[in-house]
DNA sequence: GATACCACTGACCGATTGGAAAATAAAAAT
DNA sequence: ATTTTTATTTTCCAATCGGTCAGTGGTATC
């Protein structure tokens, strides 16, 4: 039993001071860039803590240990991200299937863009069996995955995505987006592609539009 | 000036002995294992000698430092494919491009497999500057892309591939292939996908040729 | 078999790691 | 203004890090 006094005698709880939720903020974005660059184990506390411009402890104080902190930092890319897929994919009608192919992939590259921490957390966790991966499986990655799916999956019946597995459909679609993102170092350096500029996104996002869903629109009437 | 001395009185230098090249071959396969799983800054070398079986003095022994041993082994591995790839492609025609392309994708794949190295080291240095990434791309990345890249071009002009940017076009089937098998444990778990049977990878490279090289192949007469 | 070189072992170094603990400062509640 | 709680700082710890080095054992050459 925990010594959380039950109902009756709820402490008050005096509320939150501001600059401790500055501090989060700073540490978590910190992590968030620190742990994208080196993964779990190649990032220590201390370089979070000299990124986000405060004293180490205070990471476990405010997170308790590095794993919480990482859990709290990957936690807030995918609610983020989701939050702003949501309110995309909530202004276009479900009658119009390609136009929400179209949406994803745009609210993907665009958020990758802006934080290709969403893509590289994964690759990071995915090179070996963890818990942290069983984690980030269990609460965003399998979530996403069976929401697309069944729409690629329709998407095939009328004939706009081509036949094959819609599971193995959907993930290269999404290495195309988010992986090419990742790489976006690399693909500078090799392929003269920048990937921060908006035309090529722009780019790589009707290439993807047209490459994966090659049909077209069936008549709305 | 080095104690290099010049061409007379070179000394006679004794063989290398076989326990040495045993050895050296354990190291450089317990790096490639390790270093893909943590990255460069979370692998440890006493990390390393434990999956060798060997006591990690040896590792300054035989290749200096770390970094030394991340660059011969990051070697080894795309001069290994690189050899598989040239013995493949030179059994096809050069007047039959659906067939190199199907080739090149198959033999990316099934290295791939056996060696998921070959894209997690990538995406592993990927991730912010660092003088191996430079070298990464000077001697491994930049050379295979300049000559698929200019191969992508040519199918374009025959109507094998999509029309758009040939470099984006390159990028998306490498990480349709290699980062597909990169996140192998991820799609395991989201999307039941299992990338180390022979079925779903033969299936996903026929999914990538159908969707990135949907073109018939024009009369050869 | 003596010798010289190669491959390996064990012990050690200063620096860095994740985390705990005590002392201090700052802010809120009374 | 005093008390109480929250937030931060300073200091410290055992464990691990990359790398060095002197010494030991094994192997090939003479």
């Amino acid at each position: 039993m925990e010594a959380q006094t039950a109902d009756v005698a709820r402490k008050p709880a005096r509320k939150q001071q501001q600059r401790s939720i500055v501090t989060q903020q700073k540490l978590l974005d910190a992590a968030i860039e620190a742990f994208s660059e080196n993964g779990f184990k190649g990032t220590s506390t201390r370089d979070i803590a000299e990124r986000a411009g405060v004293h180490h402890p205070l990471i476990t104080y405010h997170f308790k240990n590095k794993e919480q902190l990482w859990r709290e930092a990957t936690d807030r890319i995918f609610r983020e991200f989701n939050v702003s897929l949501v309110k995309a994919m909530d202004e276009i009608p479900d009658i119009d299937p390609k136009a929400k192919a179209e949406t994803f992939v745009g609210t993907y590259l665009h958020y990758s863009r802006s934080q290709p921490a969403l893509h590289r957390i994964i690759l990071q966790e995915a090179n070996c069996p963890s818990e942290r991966l069983d984690w980030l499986v269990e609460h965003h990655l399998r979530p996403l995955y069976d929401e697309v799916h069944t729409a690629i999956a329709g998407m095939q019946q009328i004939g706009i995505v081509p036949a094959g597995s819609p599971a193995l459909l959907f993930n290269m679609i999404r290495v195309c987006a988010g992986g090419l993102v990742a790489l976006k170092l690399e693909l500078k350096q090799t392929s003269d592609i920048d990937l921060d500029s908006d035309e090529q996104i722009a780019e790589l996002a009707d290439l993807i539009i047209r490459v994966f869903f090659p049909g077209e629109q069936p008549s709305l009437g």
